[in-house]
DNA sequence: CCTCTCGTCAACCAACCGGTTGAAAAAGAG
DNA sequence: CTCTTTTTCAACCGGTTGGTTGACGAGAGG
């Protein structure tokens, strides 16, 4: 497993039930054994969610006796977040930019064509 | 593919190389042929990876004689954004109330424990 | 000690992913 | 019609993923 972090990030949280939990973990730590109750699969594929969440550094998890609380950790969201804002502000830059282009251009002048500087004269 | 949209945009990003044409994508739309001109993978690998963001609602594809322009469509960031800012603010919101139920304690009355009524007295 | 609970490790399996190559479709240009 | 460009389709391949079952380790508690 040698992706970026941003990519661990995203493709934890592209599965459905890692995202559940997240959002169940946001109201309380819990146990890997509470966690897995809702859904109905093995404890064990619990198991192995909470280690996508780990590694994506979503989630950390403690010592309790035989227990192992996970907690979220919701500083890597900043993560997600500023790369989504980065470009979609990006996104309605350009499109800003695109709709002054179309507004300073009633004429049927060429785009990309050569500005209209006179050439060599003869 | 019977995945729930945040699924899909979420794993659609999960990859470096499609992030990367989403960030160029905000610059200006491209081909197929100016998408896959960067990378040391072959064209229909490219292709590939653009029907990934097409399924995902990150782009859209027009037609331009033999050309497919790809555009990037911005609004599918809000469903991420949505989604992450609510989580967020969930977690955020829960270790604030933490912080009250803490200071609210500041003798050694245990957690979770039964509160201090005398049971049947002897 | 034995036993029970909680969780992980290991092996396995079907399905999917990101990549390849080769062929074909779609449309302009000779 | 033929040739070239641009893109997609189809088949294939190795690696990963999400799930299973079975065994094991670590602690509480009789």
């Amino acid at each position: 497993m040698a992706a970026d972090p941003l990519s661990r990030v995203f493709a934890a949280l592209a599965d459905p039930t890692r995202r559940d939990m997240v959002a169940r973990l946001t109201v309380a730590d819990a146990t890997v054994g509470e966690l897995a109750e809702p859904y109905d699969v093995s404890v064990q594929a619990v198991s192995k969610h909470l280690r996508v969440l780990e590694d994506a550094g979503l989630v950390s998890r403690s010592r309790d006796a035989q227990r192992r609380p996970v907690h979220l950790e919701a500083e890597v969201f900043d993560l997600m977040t500023k790369w989504i804002e980065r470009y979609r502000r990006q996104a309605e830059e350009r499109y800003r930019r695109l709709d002054d282009v179309l507004r300073s251009m009633p004429d049927d002048s060429p785009p990309t064509a050569a500005p209209p500087e006179g050439g060599t004269p003869s």
